[in-house]
DNA sequence: GCATGTCAAGTTGTG
DNA sequence: CACAACTTGACATGC
C-alpha cells in the first residue's frame, strides 16, 4: 500500500516549528543564546510530536522533519551540543518519547538537507561544511527515528563524471550513522535519474526517483523504467521505496516548470506507482490539505473517512 | 500591532 | 551581471 509523506510543515493546522537567526544570536551573551535555543529546540519536538499525533489520525504514513528542528546547530559562532542545553534532559525525554511513537504507529521520518549540502563540491571547505552539516543531521535522525536523509547530486562544475567522483570519495568520510541513511535524488537541472541510478548502485545506497523532476530534466529513461530502477535500488536495501510528486503550477512549457502547485493534480501521479509498498512525499504548497486532497482523489481513504 | 526586510551556507540558469 | 529558485517560512526590526 502506497504511503503519502507530508513535508516539514502545516498549511492550516496550528502546528508550528520555531526559528532563530545567528544574527539575533550573537547579540546575547552565551548564556542567553542557550536558554533561547534550549527553548526552541525543546518547543520544535513538541511540535514533532504534534505533528506525529496529527498524520497518525489522519492516516497518513509519513513525514518529512525540517533540517533546522535544531537551529544554527553547526554554525561556526553560534553552535552548540545538546548537553549544553538548560533543558538537555527534557529534550533528551522527548526524542525517546517521539521514537516510541513513531514506531508504534509506524510512521516514516525523513530528512532533506537543504541546497547549501553539496558532497560534490570541489571546494575542500564547502566539503567540510556539508559533513558537519550531515553529521548533524544523523545525530538528529538517530534522535528522533528518521531513515532517511535525501540529498542532490550537487553542482557539476563543468564535468558531471569528476563531480560525481568526488561525492563518492566525500561520501566515504561520513560516519556510519549518514552513511546507512543517504540517499540521492534526481534533480530538476544537473542530475537526472540516469545519471544518479549508476553512482547509487556504485556507493550502495538507495535512489529517490522525484517524478516532478524527472519531467523537468528528462533523460533517455521512461517514468516506468525510472521506477523500476528506483524500485530495485531499495529492493537490495531491503527498505521501502521512496518517490517525491509535485505539480507544476505553470506547466513544464512554461518559463517556470519546477515552481510547485499548491495541490497534487492526481493526473501528475505515475500509475506505476499505484499499488506499490512505498512511500511517496507530497512536494505541495498546500502541505496537509493537498496530502488528504490526494488521498482522496487516489481512492486510499479508509472507509471511516470518506 | 503590523508591514517588511533578512536569514550561515552553494550552484545554476534566467532576465 | 545581479538575482531568483531550490523544499520555504519565521524572526527581528522599525514604523
Amino acid at each position: 500500500m502506497i504511503r503519502l509523506g507530508l513535508c516539514c510543515i502545516f498549511h492550516d493546522e496550528p502546528i508550528r516549528f520555531r526559528q532563530t537567526t545567528a544574527a539575533s544570536l550573537k547579540k546575547m551573551p552565551r548564556r542567553e543564546q542557550l536558554q533561547k535555543l534550549s527553548t526552541i529546540c525543546l518547543a520544535n519536538l513538541l511540535s514533532l510530536s504534534e505533528a506525529l499525533e496529527w498524520v497518525t489520525a489522519h492516516e497518513v504514513g509519513a513525514f518529512r522533519v525540517l533540517s533546522p528542528l535544531f537551529p544554527r546547530f553547526t554554525h561556526p559562532d553560534v553552535g552548540y551540543h545538546l548537553n549544553e542545553l538548560p533543558d538537555h534532559t527534557a529534550i533528551i525525554t522527548q526524542c525517546k518519547k517521539i521514537r516510541a511513537r513513531r514506531q508504534e504507529s509506524d510512521i516514516r521520518l525523513s530528512l532533506h538537507p537543504d541546497q547549501f549540502n553539496v558532497l560534490s563540491s570541489p571546494h575542500s571547505e564547502v566539503v567540510k561544511n556539508t559533513i558537519s552539516e550531515l553529521e548533524y543531521q544523523g545525530m538528529l535522525a538517530e534522535c528522533i527515528g528518521a531513515d532517511v536523509i535525501n540529498i542532490h547530486g550537487g553542482g557539476v562544475y563543468g564535468d558531471k563524471a569528476l563531480a560525481l567522483g568526488r561525492l563518492r570519495d566525500n561520501f566515504a568520510l561520513l560516519s556510519d550513522r549518514v552513511q546507512s541513511r543517504l540517499t540521492l535524488e534526481n534533480d530538476d537541472r544537473s542530475y537526472s535519474p540516469a545519471d544518479l541510478i549508476p553512482v547509487c548502485d556504485d556507493m550502495g545506497i538507495p535512489f529517490v526517483y522525484d517524478v516532478h523532476h524527472h519531467r523537468c530534466l528528462p533523460d533517455g529513461l521512461s517514468i516506468t523504467n525510472a521506477t523500476t530502477e528506483c524500485l530495485r535500488c531499495w529492493k537490495t536495501a531491503g527498505r521501502e521505496p521512496f518517490f517525491h510528486i509535485s505539480t507544476s503550477r505553470d506547466g513544464y512549457d512554461s518559463s517556470k516548470p519546477q515552481a510547485h502547485s499548491d495541490y497534487i493534480n492526481v493526473k501528475d501521479f505515475p500509475e506505476e506507482w499505484l499499488g506499490l509498498d512505498a512511500t511517496v512525499d507530497v512536494e505541495a504548497k498546500a502541505k496537509e490539505l493537498a496530502v488528504l486532497k490526494l488521498k482522496k482523489d487516489l481512492g486510499l481513504l479508509g472507509e471511516d473517512m470518506v
